[in-house]
DNA sequence: AGTTTAAGTCAGCCTTGTTGACTTTCCAAG
DNA sequence: CTTGGAAAGTCAACAAGGCTGACTTAAACT
């Protein structure tokens, strides 16, 4: 079994748990494998709009939570506001995105999804949405709790809070 | 709970899995999230030798199957070999990999870690497997095979192959 | 009035992906 | 033995999408 790095976890109070280096090894080709599957799908929608996944980002984000600032978006993804500047003013020159100037703030711009950038964002969101429906479907009910408390517990803990923080579902 | 666009989903004879949109999205972002601090580890090594995440997967993979070709290479990473060529020649210019010649069919080249390679090699690794470890201890034992099992659907079926060739681990 | 903040812009650089064209080496089949 | 094709490598050009640094504009805050 080759475990002689092994680290022996007690469990919740029942099992045993041994993680082998090779086992470790496993979940994290895991991830470098399913990561890539996960993105091919909008990759390829995309690709016919000249965009990538920079754009896929933005869209994502703006669709879930309308009139988001750019600083906020900038907090999400990570990037430098010249990056993300220029993927934004393309979407919105493209007409896929709106950017209203804020009301009380007249320096934020509040951003929106145009009728034309919802479509494609439910383009993209569908067919990402069934490659993961079927993943869950054949890995049974038990595999997507399992799934979503080792994924929250491998960000970083700033990134932890916008994630927790997205959404009105459980959890 | 908005769920107009509800997947009910039978489980494995048990348990029913209710998969709304919100559901799905959940998982979307986790996966983007997560990914994120999956590799957010390895970067910050990578940088200090003037190197980038195609740099990591390589040494990752010619560490896992030592003595790999570099077709053998290009079907796992998925990329041109312009673009993995670029990265070997400047691991074998700077002494981490080995590129000999092969015995049998000299065309090939068979790709080895030099020592000065195997020590990134484990630098990255260590780091990657810490989180991975302790995102494991954290969602606790029952969690990491849902994880796995889930991400081993999510993966293309071609990409399947080289998940499950790659060790002599469980499953 | 002066400082800070939000956003945007311009210029330049790097990594890492792409295509296309081409050479060298070598195995294997006709 | 020759020729066809596979494996590897190389060169050039290009694009996406990161980065830094410097700077402007407008608005808000103090």
């Amino acid at each position: 079994m080759a475990d002689r790095t092994a680290a022996n976890v007690m469990g919740r109070g029942e099992s045993l748990l041994f993680l082998t280096d090779d086992q470790l090894r496993r979940g994290i080709e895991a991830m470098f494998f399913a990561y890539r599957g996960f993105t091919a799908d909008p990759d390829r929608i995309l690709q016919d709009y000249g965009y990538g996944r920079a754009h896929h980002r933005a869209i994502h984000f703006i669709n879930r939570s309308p009139g988001t600032t750019v600083n906020n978006l900038l907090s999400i993804l990570g990037v430098t506001k010249q990056s993300l500047n220029r993927v934004l003013r393309s979407l919105v020159e493209d007409g896929l995105v709106d950017s209203r100037v804020g009301i009380r703030d007249k320096r934020e711009r509040h951003l929106h999804l145009t009728e034309k950038g919802a479509a494609l964002e439910r383009a993209l969101s569908e067919a990402q949405r069934t490659r993961m429906r079927d993943a869950f479907r054949a890995a049974g009910p038990d595999a997507v709790s399992g799934f979503r408390a080792v994924l929250e517990q491998m960000m970083d803990p700033d990134m932890r809070r916008h994630y927790l923080d997205g959404g009105d579902g459980p959890r």
